[in-house]
DNA sequence: TATAATCCCTCTAGCGACTATAGATTCAAG
DNA sequence: CTTGAATCTATAGTCGCTAGAGGGATTATA
């Protein structure tokens, strides 16, 4: 049985946010101590442990729910599981291919070596989009 | 001369973000008809073209008013444009390398090929940060 | 010129995933 | 028993929009 603040230390995960994923229904509402604090066993460390990792990796409050229900229910296909990360990666990769789009731009107009913002690379490709090598 | 709807078609903002700029102080509020419609100029539209770009870019709403006042006065030297580039491009390069990391673990969790819950890579690796290949 | 279709106005509220603040209560250590 | 740290609830704020309600303006056609 430990307090909010050492589950918050335990997983990483701010006191603020652990309320709030109670709120949204994510956690359950662990047992009070007599002065209305909450007490979290082991378990509750599990599933918000499970919780930050999924996070981390990218997916929804909502996924997690879907992710959470699922992971109740060993005997249940994981299809649903696998569509989910898979929709993640997806996701991903579209992210990264864009980011390095931008990141292409970035580095070409920070190269600029002008004094002042009448010759300024940086300045004169926000203004005009044409100025840009590729598409974003 | 144009009305709020064809400088959303031109620059590819939507009119209720065009608004929300001009309330965030980042376009300043053009002239009206009549009827009180907002009637925009070319230089509007410039203005407004630069911010999208911006935006495309990753720059927030505080980074594009300081970008747009520099632009605004050619003769001033540009390090702070050329820092906020360098800020974005560093940002930028961080969350390539996390996406990175992500896709990866990602990709090998979504490779399983398990039936039930019980044995599926993906509830297990979410439960379990330690069967994580790399730090995230 | 009348009317209909489309556009535009302001204002308010909502999104997701938190984060911050205030004011009151409880806990743990000495 | 006192003190200081931790916790409680409730509310509001963050960012960058987006959606909706309930109206007025403009424009194209009859």
């Amino acid at each position: 049985m430990f307090s909010i603040g050492e589950l918050s230390k335990r997983t990483g995960v701010k006191i603020p946010t652990i309320r709030y994923y109670e709120q949204m229904g994510l956690i359950e509402a662990p047992e009070r101590s007599q002065g209305n604090q909450r007490r979290y066993s082991k378990d509750g460390m599990q599933r918000l442990s499970f919780i930050r990792h999924s996070r981390e990796l990218g997916f929804s409050i909502g996924d997690i729910k879907g992710l959470l229900e699922l992971s109740q229910h060993p005997e249940k296909p994981c299809h649903d599981a696998h569509n989910m990360a898979a929709r993640r990666l997806e996701d991903v990769r579209a992210r990264i291919a864009k980011l390095q789009r931008l990141e292409r731009e970035l580095k070409r107009i920070s190269d600029c070596d002008a004094d002042t913002v009448a010759h300024c690379a940086v300045i004169e490709t926000l203004a005009d989009h044409n100025l840009c090598e590729t598409e974003h």
